[in-house]
Order: structure tokens, then sequence, then C-alpha cells
DNA sequence: TCAAAAGTGTTGTGTGTACACCCATGT
DNA sequence: ACATGGGTGTACACACAACACTTTTGA
């Protein structure tokens, strides 16, 4: 910390705590589902609260949310966006604390629950059935929904929830699970494919009794906006 | 103040100073101009930069964004909205200062710039022709300027910069600046009028030696988004 | 042979886009 | 009468939306 306070006004060193909380998404067996632990401090002490925590003093916050995230998850490389600063003075009763929010996606598959020391417990909650949340947590992850269910129609965020290699079938339903309704399945596969960002592989998946379903692989390095005719599921 | 601190890790009080920093636009002459300061203090001392200030105790963020923004000009009620927050430890040599971002959209007939005391000038720059900016500045009018860009396409926030009546030559040529392109006037036309937001007076502005144009008035109470069909420019 | 999901085309409708001329006014 | 910006309609291409049947496999 400098020796000379950085800000001042009226003569008052001002400042605040700065926290982050994280949305993480997941599907699970074809249901959204977020991650919450139990809070073992006050206040609400024993309530369900989003993953997150104090950004320390050296690290951006940025930094402190992917900290926060990979506490909770064993997987490095997750899908993290910062989704919007919460700072009315009274949302944490113990004095002034300013949240940062962001979310994350990751697919079930290659998720590992690592349970943390310090935190009692940690679950899995579906996003349409959220338990009593702490602090104004039930906003954020209401807003979360909001901008994963607006992105995942020009960009290819939703591709995050899926194992590398994934059939139609699969992104399809990410897709419908995300948004809440039905999509057209000769539609949404033509649409997908003619954006050029899939590759089929030699692969099948059998699952079941059924015909086995080609697996597909996302061409793209990362998460990309589409421009232009790219959107993926139009308004 | 609580007596007891609000928040701790690993036993030390961690707490930031956190500003903000509002990108004010407006339109004059048919360009897209941003509101600079002149600054007064060290860091960057005589650097043009956004004006913002430091988030007193208090206050919400959001109250003090539009506090700023309110020191700056005379007008109550302008659109302002949180564009993101930025972190990183090093972006203020002073020390560290955590800023959170705001957008805001002005009409240029009912401005009225107030000089403020502590600020020895400020003054209204083409956003494509900045003066080096302090600190990280030039990157949020960067993106300030995406996120406005966006916007316009699937909302009314343009509407903010124009005066209550106004014709349709002067809404298309604010788009036209924004998105830095030529719209056809037909289809522009077209689009606007069917979207059902817009109302037109019997008055008309006679601008010279040419047709009067008709007066129209925005129906809605505020900036809203549009669904379904209700794109306003297609990407 | 049956059940279950994979996979595949066509057609109608609506929207985006391109484009050129007459109108109303002031000088 | 002329210069200036205001105001209007149509035709084509393309994307979205709706819709049903065949294929492949395991049981």
């Amino acid at each position: 910390m400098p020796t000379t306070s950085p800000t001042q006004t009226n003569g008052h060193l001002v400042q605040h705590a700065i926290a982050v909380d994280v949305v993480l998404f997941t599907i699970q067996d074809e249901i959204l589902k977020v991650l919450l632990v139990k809070r073992q401090e006050t206040p609400y002490r024993g309530s369900w609260a989003l993953p997150g925590g104090i950004v320390s003093q050296e690290e951006s916050v940025d930094a402190a949310a992917l900290r926060e995230l990979q506490e909770e998850t064993n997987i490095g490389n997750i899908y993290l966006e910062q989704l919007y600063t919460f700072g009315e003075p009274n949302r944490d009763p113990r004095g002034r604390v300013i949240t940062v929010a962001y979310y994350a996606l990751v697919n079930w598959q290659q998720f590992q629950l690592k349970v943390r020391q310090r935190v009692s417990e940690a679950s899995w909650f579906p996003v349409k059935r959220l338990p009593p949340l702490a602090f104004d947590h039930r906003r954020i992850v209401d807003y979360a929904l909001e901008r994963l269910r607006s992105k995942i129609n020009y960009t290819t965020v939703g591709f995050q929830l899926l194992p590398r290699q994934f059939t139609l079938t699969e992104l399809q339903s990410s897709y419908e699970v995300i948004l809440g309704r039905r999509l057209d399945k000769r539609n949404f596969r033509r649409k997908m494919l003619q954006l050029g960002i899939l590759k089929g592989t030699r692969e099948f998946q059998a699952n079941g009794r059924q015909r086995p379903a080609r697996l597909y692989t996302f061409t793209k390095p990362k998460v990309i906006t589409l421009q232009e005719k790219g959107i993926i599921v139009p308004f």
C-alpha cells in the first residue's frame, strides 16, 4: 500500500472493501445449474451464496474472480466474463462492500468439485429452483442468466458447456436448456453447420439402442462473436 | 463505518479506492464527441481525462457516477449506463484505484457546460480525434463507443442524443454518426416508422430554403430494448 | 421386428437491400 | 427558375419457420 493515500475527497481517505462473486453455470442431466456454497460465517450463516471473496491488495479484480473460481473447481481455463458491479451501500449488513460479479461456464464432465476447507458445503442447484440466497445474490444470478441467454444468440459461449467432442443433439439440447424453449432440429443443424465453426469427426457416439450420433468438435480456439449473418438463434 | 472491519482475508484488512469515470457522448455538428476535463493534479497533470472522481463512503456507485455527471452538466435525467469495471492493480500510478466506468448520452441543444471550480477546463473532443488521455481512459472510451454502437442496434438509446422533437433526417444522421457509415434513407425511415415508437407532430422545421421537415417525438417514456423483429439497424 | 434417436429437404413468408424520382420551400 | 433537402415504392435475394419421413442401431 502506498504511504500517501491514493485518493481523497474533502480530506477524508475513502476506501472500500471489494468482493468478487461468480455465477458458475453448468448443464447436468439437461438442467442448467449454478454452483452455490453454504456460508460458514455471519451474516447469512448457513445460507447459500455465490462463491466469491475479497479482492486482495495486489491482484487484479479479474484475477481475484479467477482465483475464487479455481478454488472451487479443479479446472484451469474456464470461460469467465465480467457481469456487473453492484455498489449499493447497504447490500452487505457488515458495512460497505462493493462486489464485481462474474459469470462462468464449465462443462459438467470435466468438472471436479474440490471441497474447500473454509467452505463447509458446495452444491449445484437448478437455476429454476434456487434456495434463498444471501445478500443480493439472487439478483446477480438473474442478471447472469439474462446475459447468458442474450450472448448465446450471437456468440459461441454456449460451446463452453460441452465437452471437446459432442453430438449435434447435445449441442441443441444445451441451447434449449439455456433458452428455456424447444428449437427445431433441422433448422438448428443447418444453421450451426453453415456457420463453419464445427468440424465433423469420424467418430460416433453410441447412446443405447438407437442409431449412433456423429461427434463434432468446435474449430475455433476460443469464444467468438458472430457477425453479419452469423447469428445462431434468431431473435 | 462499522467498528468491526467489514472484510478480512488472512487477517488483513483489504480496502481499495473506488473511482467512477464517465464517458459522456454528444453529437454536435454531425460529429460524435466526448467530454474531457484537463487534470489539475498529479499524476497526468495537464492531461485530458474523463470526468470522474472517488466514490464516497455512503453513496452508491451509480449515485457517484450521476453526481459526477451533474457536476459537469446542468441537466438532470441524463441517460447513464454502467460499462465495465477496470481493476488492474497498476492502472493508477498513485496506488490501487479500481474504477467503475459508465457512459452517458446527452443532446447538445439542452446541454449547458458548467465550469467546475476544481476542474480548470472541460471541452468536447471528436471521438475520432482524441488527445492523449490520462490513465487507461483511452481504452475506456473505446469500450464505451463499442457498447454504444452495439446497443444502438437493438435499443432506443440513440434517441437520447436528440431533442424532444426531431426530424427523421436528424435521427438518421445520429445513427450514421454513431455507426460511422451511411444508411439508406428510405429503408431507415420505413424501419423506424414501423417500430411504432415515433409519433409525427403537426409541426415542421424550416431549415433554410428547402422543403420543411416534419417533426417527430419519441412515444416511449424511456430507453427500451426492442425484441423480436424490433431491431433498428440490422447487423 | 420394434423402439428410439439420428439424420435429411422443401416451401411459403417475411425482411433486408438496392435503387430514382417528385415535392415543397426560400432565394 | 433553381437549388436544396424532404419525402416516397418496388423488385429481388435471402433467411427464417414450419413441417414428416427414412436410417441406423441395440434389444
